[in-house]
RNA sequence: GCCCCCAUCGUCUAGUGGCCUAGGACACCACCCUUUCAAGGUGGCGGCACGGGUUCGAAUCCCGUUGGGGGUGCCA
């Protein structure tokens, strides 16, 4: 039998790292098993709906390259199917009709034991209406086993499970109802989710049973919560967890894949960093882990780092280039042969694609960024800074533009002050790329060409005579 | 309150009764390399929540405790 899995996001809110996670995981299960995977739009709850978060939620799983075979379907246009599938719970006795609103149902069962819904209206034999909901019967006696290949099988005791409601007062279908009528419909086999939907799946398999018996249930797959540093759920609300926002700094899709593959399952041997086909031939739903992970991103920004220095140069410069255009230089000014020289060198020292240009603006702008600490500390506070500089400036206008040369020069330029090259490159880097950290001094200065250099020097001299 | 889930270094994890003196990675520290910063190399710090069982033997199985989390909506 070929697995069908879907992914059924509600569009509430911007698409979040958990979210990725859970779709990750979905589709990984359905490609490794060859089967079928189907995007589903929760758009129940027309209050809190919006038409840009649905948008958001395609466009993150393309960027994750998560494709999907079916869908997307949007829930909020199959609404006669709930219909169809509440009128059989109605004509089955399965569900009822209930016109208490919440604050009477509060209010009676303030002093009962088990709070929720009393089964007040179980037997008053009402018909649908205005300001009327429709109420699952929940048997009183037994309990419902949940299957769930992470969890093992909780169980939950009917007891615990008031009577739920699955059509609002207002005709509109509830979560519960729709998602069991489309699995249904469209033959989901495993229904992997966050852990926040265990407690509910007790309801989905009664109904999943009043509305389909004979059928097979599906395999549920609850996988554990993404949290913060305080062990708290990742919510869209607290944290800064938008996938939107790791792509707009830089991120590359597939370290942010892997990374979330890892959040939950690892690969066996000490292996952390594996490619998408690896992903896909390894991944295993019974092998994810049941307790709550923390999305460190350090660590994703480590990977991220060793996925940027694994690209070939050329993709490191076409995958810079959305950034280096919203560099803070002219557009006009902006030289692709010269990025090109200095890409390998940035490329290594770089974490995610946005600190890109400020590791080579100092090529494109007029006049050097001026990082005021370190110009105070190096160039007016440096050791012999302004003999180094001076000198520099006499060697550097004569001898042959070249990196290996300038590296020579200027250490004999250095010697002669009594410092090492590391000591007498500072004053010069700083004049000349306005900060003390940066791609190697003598490649950029290549790069950069000997009049602008120059100029530069000199314009640090004079600074550094006021 | 009630229901359910979870529990190995700070973090992500390996571990499914002997291979564990508990392995790897991130982070951190030190050293090496070195024109800065990175990268890389070497080393270090650091953990089986606690208490009972079961067993010749337990991180691994069972029970309890504690701690954490999720749910408890006419949200999803």
């Amino acid at each position: 039998m070929t697995v069908r899995l879907r992914f059924s996001p509600s569009p509430t809110g911007y698409f979040h790292v958990g979210s990725g996670r859970t779709a990750l995981y979905n589709w990984l299960e359905a490609r490794r098993r060859g089967g079928t995977f189907i995007l589903r739009i929760e758009d129940t709850d027309t209050e809190r709906n919006r038409p840009e978060w649905v948008d958001g939620i395609q466009s993150a799983m393309r960027w994750l390259g998560l494709d999907w075979d079916e869908g997307p379907f949007f829930q909020s246009q199959r609404l006669s199917l709930y219909q169809e599938a509440a009128a059989h719970l109605v004509s089955h006795q399965a569900a009822y009709y209930c016109d208490c609103t919440q604050e009477v149902v509060r209010e009676r069962t303030k002093a009962n034991a088990t709070p929720g819904y009393d089964g007040h209206c179980r037997e008053r034999g009402l018909g649908p209406g205005p300001g009327r909901a429709l109420r699952f019967r929940v048997p009183d006696e037994g309990s419902t086993t949940v299957v769930d290949v992470i969890r093992g099988m909780p169980t939950f005791d009917h007891a615990t499970i008031e009577d739920f409601v699955v059509v609002r007062s207002n005709g509109s279908p509830l979560f519960v109802l729709a998602n069991v009528v489309d699995d249904i419909d469209m033959g989901v086999t495993h229904v992997l989710r966050a852990e926040e939907h265990l407690p509910t799946t007790p309801k989905y398999v009664l109904l999943h049973r009043a509305l389909a018996p004979g059928h097979e249930l599906p395999v549920f797959a609850h996988v554990p919560v993404l949290v913060d540093e305080r062990r708290q759920k990742l919510s869209k609300r607290k944290h800064k967890v938008a996938l939107e926002d790791y792509r707009e700094q830089g991120v590359l899709p597939e370290a942010m894949r892997n990374y979330l593959a890892l959040l939950g399952w690892a690969p066996g041997g000490n292996r952390e960093i594996l490619s998408l086909d690896e992903l896909v031939a390894e991944f295993r739903l019974e092998d994810v882990n049941s307790s709550p992970a923390f999305f460190d991103e350090r660590k994703l920004l480590h990977f991220n780092g060793e996925y940027i220095r694994a690209l070939p140069v050329d993709d490191f410069v076409a995958r810079s280039q959305p950034f280096l255009d919203d560099g803070p230089w002219a557009k006009e000014d902006f030289s692709p042969a010269a990025f090109r020289d200095l890409a390998p060198l940035v490329q290594e020292r770089v974490k995610t694609l946005g600190e890109v240009p400020e590791m080579v603006d100092f090529v494109f702008l007029p006049e050097p960024p001026l990082d005021a600490k370190a110009w105070d500390k190096r160039v007016v506070r440096g050791l012999a800074a302004r003999d180094v500089l001076e000198d520099a400036i006499g060697e550097y206008a004569l001898c042959s533009w070249d990196a290996q040369v300038l590296h020579d020069v200027t250490a004999a330029v250095g010697e002669r002050h009594g410092l090492g090259l590391a000591k007498a490159q500072f004053p010069i880097r700083v004049a000349v790329t306005g900060r003390d950290v940066g791609p190697p001094l003598f490649e950029s200065l290549a790069v950069l060409g000997r009049q602008r250099t120059l100029e530069r020097l000199r314009a640090a001299l004079a600074r550094l005579g006021e």
